[in-house]
DNA sequence: AAAAACATGTAACTCGTTACATGATTTG
DNA sequence: CAAATCATGTAACGAGTTACATGTTTTT
């Protein structure tokens, strides 16, 4: 049982579909919001789940073109309940790019709040898009969407609500002046900014000597709780 | 170079580092929020980083104990600043079990509330004592934390706080009686219970007759933006 | 004296993605 | 009639995880 498989389930359970039709349903449709699927992981899962009787695949007319449909069967319905049932994992931790990079953004860049704005707004407009769409979405006449399904909804609406607040607060914040850091009792700021100067020469060419191990004598305790 | 070595390039930033230092402070630290990193992906990725001149590592004794640190290069550093500047990806679909199960629970459980509430409150426990976490971290007199990092923690506080009101509003409204679908244009709802009845078999018992192909002649439209 | 934490590293494995292959039908 | 869309499938690849192997030092 790979973890797309319950993907899988999940999308048969709401009707009788076909692999093509479960990638486009997470492309447009509310699930995708929290899975995608691609081809080279539905089809090979689908004959597996058939082999070991989750579901039951059977031809089905499209009009001349090839179409298999596939359905579930008592196991299949079992297990898919079964997966409700288990707590589900936490989601640790939150993979986000730009939030990486605003953690070693001190360490790489220095004060360049610029580019780091660019970066906010281009988020703010991708999560302004995501929202519009995730707020169309239920109203399109044509989705099924439980009281459930609307509650994930809500959830991600009120996540990108959330962090369009925190994009405007802090694209605010960066337009004032550098504020130094808000903890650093080893002197950390100075000793990168001084590292960095050391690697790339005072001159601005790369020193090769600054790659010495000697030269690294300025030890740094690591954290321990 | 992969996905894993600008954590590894931003964590030598901050000081020179080991591999072990690096697995710990994602563990405990503010950027552990956002990546993790297993000595299995840490330990070759350093090697490799080395031979192509990312950065210099050098034995520094930790009395008797052997331990290699790590320090960046004038390549290493800018390799870092340039990815700091690339546009970051957005994070899609934001995968949480907890978001997916509820997409798929009617399907899968009906009208079970309270096991959805038993998950909300797990949930709910988790995300405290993340939050809790997370406020006592810029106060523990030792890391370094710099403006930009104090941003990513806001965004971090700011999200969990949300899902926090998320689960206390939903709680409240699962406590009420079901409300039935938001919309279902196609009355999937009432499909979805009688595909699983006839799987199950009137009795209770699985129906290997109810897997045939031909019974499932109430084909379904798939969504076609 | 044993257990836990410190510390580095390798090899096998697993799962998912990318790219490829094929062919029918609909649309411009 | 060409291009886009529908539709299914396979094979190679890649990147990260798990498990294993090894040895030291500190704590209980």
């Amino acid at each position: 049982m790979l973890s797309v498989d319950p993907v899988i389930l999940g999308m048969i359970a709401m009707y009788p579909a076909s692999g093509y039709d479960m990638k486009i349903e997470l492309e447009k449709g509310g699930a995708g919001m929290f899975s995608a699927l691609t081809f080279g992981s539905i089809y090979p899962r689908l004959s597996a789940l058939e082999n070991e009787g989750y579901i039951v695949s059977f031809a089905a007319d499209n009009q001349g073109r090839r179409r298999m449909l596939h359905e579930l069967t008592a196991k299949g319905w079992q297990a898919l309940a079964d997966w409700l049932t288990e707590p589900p994992a936490y989601p640790l931790p939150m993979r986000d790019e730009l939030l990486l990079k605003l953690s070693f953004w001190y360490s790489g860049r220095g004060d360049d709040r610029a580019t780091l704005i660019a970066h906010l707004e281009r988020r703010r407009q991708q999560s302004r898009e995501l929202l519009h769409y995730l707020e169309a979405w239920p109203k399109n006449g044509f989705s099924y969407i439980s009281e459930y399904s609307m509650i994930a909804l809500n959830y991600a609406r009120t996540r990108l609500e959330a962090e369009l607040r925190w994009i405007e607060e802090t694209i605010t914040q960066l337009e004032f002046p550098p504020k130094g850091p808000e903890q650093d009792p080893r002197g950390l700021a100075q000793r990168i900014r001084e590292r960095r100067a050391a690697a790339y020469g005072v001159a601005g060419q790369p020193d090769p000597t600054a790659q010495r191990g000697d030269e690294h004598s300025t030890a740094v305790e690591p954290y321990r709780a």
